[in-house]
DNA sequence: TTCATTTCTTAACTTAAGTGAAGAACCTGT
DNA sequence: ACAGGTTCTTCACTTAAGTTAAGAAATGAA
């Protein structure tokens, strides 16, 4: 399993073995069942995620009804945005799957990457990749119609689509789930 | 004019007067006229820019329509994702307004990174901190109503309804120009 | 397996966005 | 001030999403 994430952190800097063993030693890896929520709205957590294997998602609650936003799966970070902003969480995070991923504060960061300088580089392009990543998909997302945004996900990301319950995928689309059953009638419909 | 950029950066770090300097020598500082295009679909780009006066917009252009993603204002700053990736650009980069900013390209920056290590500690924490912003504003976009957008717009960043025209603004929240119209006629009508 | 709960689909109706077209209002440069 | 272009609004019509409600299908636990 750990090699998974070393093979993640391959892609950007070489590691030592020792500072594998460092890694190792933080005791960061965890299992979760499905249904755990990691993080709920008003809490204040420092902690960063990097999925292994399974999938958790981030959703918030308006109205009494979970609004879905993002799916993170295999090889995604998460670090949530009131880690950054040191204010309570606005959403919920809880693993769609059983989920095998790490969990990282931001204290320990501080101090690996103070151990290895390295470690903080790849953190920085890591982060300057997400941005330009996001902003891509942000950018589709305004640009285009919700039947548009559902093809696109067949075409990105098939998998959400077998793992993720429809109610979930619709707001990730910006939908209702009614919608989104009339929309996938229509597209089969069309073929 | 130099002021405000670093009235920026020292919210960050400090710097002393040889390092002001130094940046000052880089010659970043550019004015541009309304309507200048920064940066044209299919283009490769090295460039990055920071907004110290005016307003600048991110637009694609599907089936010969402009479809504006992004505002850049006053203390913005914007790596377009072609420089991360190095690839062409998607989009297109133009000045809504006469604007000054500056101009930094990416082998500027690793000069400067390896010369201050305190400012690439800086471009760290600033793409983390857009990377969180950016979630927020993405969240905020798919789980609310094109009308509740605007609204937000009209609370979040009210200059910009004064200063862009409408149609770039409709694409913005997502919506057809004549939609935006409509909107705003049920808002007043509302009131 | 069965029962209860959760999730998904369908339908009828309402509301709002997309489309096409026309004209009004508003710049902008000469 | 004027002409030409750009931008904004309005209208009638079409299409799709929101809403409410009901029931079917799938899932999970006992």
């Amino acid at each position: 399993m750990q090699d998974l994430l070393f093979d993640f952190i391959s892609k950007y800097i070489s590691l030592t073995d020792d500072e594998k063993n460092a890694i190792l030693s933080l005791d960061i890896f965890r299992s979760v069942k499905k249904g755990t929520i990691l993080l709920k709205e008003g809490q204040k957590s420092k902690d960063s995620y990097f999925v292994l294997q399974g999938c958790i998602r981030t959703y918030y609650v308006v109205d009494s009804e979970e609004k879905t936003t993002a799916f993170y799966t295999e090889m995604d970070a998460l670090t949530p945005p009131c880690v950054i902003s040191k204010t309570p969480s606005e959403y919920y995070i809880s693993c769609v799957e059983d989920t095998i991923l790490t969990v990282s504060n931001s204290d320990m960061e501080v101090e690996v990457n103070s151990k290895f300088p390295k470690f903080d580089a790849m953190c920085k392009i890591l982060s300057e990749e997400l941005l330009a990543k996001q902003r891509i998909d942000f950018d589709a997302f305004k640009t285009s119609s919700p039947e548009q945004r559902y093809m696109n996900l067949i075409e990105k990301r098939p998998d959400l689509i077998q793992r993720v319950p429809q109610y979930q995928l619709a707001s990730y689309l910006g939908i209702k789930p009614e919608s989104l059953s009339r929309l996938r009638a229509r597209i089969t419909q069309k073929k």
